[in-house]
DNA sequence: TCGTAGCAATGAAACGATTCAAAGCTGAGA
DNA sequence: TCTCAGCTTTGAATCGTTTCATTGCTACGA
């Protein structure tokens, strides 16, 4: 048994395929006893539109892709779901790919998405992607880069400003009192990492009294391990040489931080060392100490993303401001 | 400018659009010349196929379909990874949609996903979906229900044996000589905490020498805030009173707990308190002392659902063992 | 030279929803 | 009774791909 189609329905009802295809899309043009019987024969044979066919008809989908790096990663978990409430909000749906930074899997979900013709793309890209991305304006499909900014033309961006979101960090450690300042980071090339520490810098080059001083420390990598390990060799200084508060680079470092200080015994924090961490995770604020840090506004940004591309914003630049969220590791309450 | 269609691609080359049909989905039937000036056709033009035509023809489409509860729940995030991953091996592709828990957001996406034609449906469930889902079988879309075990035969499931889990942790603390053993928990009423919460008992009943005691101590949440609270209250209890061992009823839940005894002091984790947690969340290893736990395997979950539906075994019951692993928290060093 | 096997290429039909110009109907007013 | 306006309904055409029965062609053996 075949699924029911339009024609089925329009049999049954005893009227023509126009007549149904208005009952579904524009009831107030039926006369209400045959929208009754249109009505009936579709529950009756369970009638359930082919959306293929719709899409054919129509040019394009109401789907909108998202490839991200990683959607198990909490900020782009948080940006997918802001993505996709604005997204069902306009009767859009949302299609959730992940890149894993593999610049090939990228390209074949970007080539999945064209052949389904997406309404539109946000895109987290792994690399050099503005060829392709150019192509695909060449091919009418509008896209949005995430968490990257451009100043291409063919489309628009939204990004945080993390050299703001450096720049406040630090100005919160001096203008608690702390002077000498070190900035725990790992994959200092990547264009966000490199971004908050010059906005660190920035911000103890224009501090007044010009007594403040600010250190590179670099972990092994962005997590909560190689935040532990570089603070403990950090913590193998003499006591004059300890810094008096310490910002990282997220807040998997950060925890790790904390942990060091917690393991060690000698330092506490608030007290002796200020901590401030990046991103807002979940977790930064059920830490032990709960930790102040700098919010990017995932969800935000998703919205956004969406907004751009659903409107007729598809070619601008958004930059957000990420937001101070001050706890107890840096004594602010 | 429109997008080219096979047509296009046929006119350009001096072939009809069979061929060039042929030269995308049967490339040895077409001869190597002519292949070649297709080929170089459709790279002229830009051509993308169009797959809402395709399914149109197909009647049914490379997609599969996933509701879960909430994406960015690391569990679900995971699964939905294996099953993006198996998809895709398969060529398929994987929209995922999170239900919030709410049974209306449930439903839309359903009835979206049947009008997409998926080809099946991978379903955590919010309530109770026995109709809907036979309905959905009527209608040929096959159905696997995730992280709920089902005895239906119009689907299947893949599931996880709880009351097993439960009853390995305390397994694993008995034969670690621990005998006051109080299970954390929060919303009890849940499958999943009840089914540990009954294996944990088992556990305990059936421990030779008699001698052990298990009591439940419910948590106001199954977060670090609701872990942290519950057993900070315990420690105001006589030293007497105080059990040797906490089984969480998840990781969340556990890492609180082991904040409680780092604030608290007195007692050391794993020696004076061993601690079990639930679920392998990425932070259990990263913890201050590493947290035993008892790990679900979440990506086989999804690539086995995925497996399930894709194969002809979609109405089977598959249930997973969780396993145990051993880290510091409960001295297993 | 003829017949034929076998490979290549053809192109009309089909999938199912939507659109829109045209036709049908009803009732009021002349 | 006739006309016309206004509301309903009709149904052929369309979107782009795949399928498959048919036709065209080549080369080989008789």
């Amino acid at each position: 048994m075949r699924t029911a189609s339009v024609k089925d329905v329009a049999d049954r009802a005893g009227v023509s395929v126009g007549t149904v295809s208005n009952v579904l899309n524009n009831p107030d043009r039926v006369a209400e006893r045959t929208r009754e019987r249109v009505q009936s024969a579709i529950a009756d044979l369970g009638f359930v539109r082919n959306d293929a066919a719709r899409q054919l008809r129509a040019g394009h989908s109401r789907t909108i892709g998202l490839v991200v790096l990683d959607a198990a990663n909490p900020f782009y978990a948080a940006l997918a779901r802001g993505a996709e409430e604005e997204a069902t909000r306009h009767n859009f749906s949302l299609l959730l790919a992940s890149s894993l930074q593999d610049a090939d899997r990228e390209h074949r979900y970007i080539d999945l998405f064209e052949e389904q013709r997406v309404q539109g793309l946000l895109l987290s890209p792994v690399g050099e992607t503005a060829a392709r991305v150019a192509d695909l304006a060449g091919h009418g499909v509008s896209t949005v880069l995430v968490d990257r900014d451009a100043e291409a033309e063919t489309y628009g961006s939204v990004s945080v400003d993390d050299v703001h979101g450096g720049r406040i960090a630090v100005e919160h450690l001096l203008e608690t009192g702390r002077r000498r300042i070190a900035f725990v980071a790992a994959e200092t090339e990547l264009r966000q990492v490199a971004d908050r520490w010059r906005g660190a810098r920035d911000a103890v080059a224009q501090e007044p009294s010009a007594g403040a001083s600010i250190e590179l420390v670099e972990a092994h990598s962005l997590t909560t391990l190689g935040g532990r390990a570089a603070t403990l060799s950090l913590l193998e200084r003499e006591p004059a040489d300890i810094p008096d508060a310490i910002f990282c680079a997220n807040d998997l470092l950060a925890t790790g931080a904390l942990q060091a200080f917690i393991m060690d015994g000698r330092y506490r924090v608030p007290d002796d060392v200020a901590l401030v961490g990046y991103d807002d995770i979940e977790f930064a604020s059920s830490a032990i100490v709960p930790l102040t840090t700098i919010r990017r506004p995932a969800e935000e940004l998703g919205r956004t993303a969406v907004r751009m591309l659903l409107g007729d914003t598809a070619s601008e630049h958004t930059v957000f401001r990420p937001e101070l969220i001050a706890r107890a590791s840096t004594g602010s309450r």
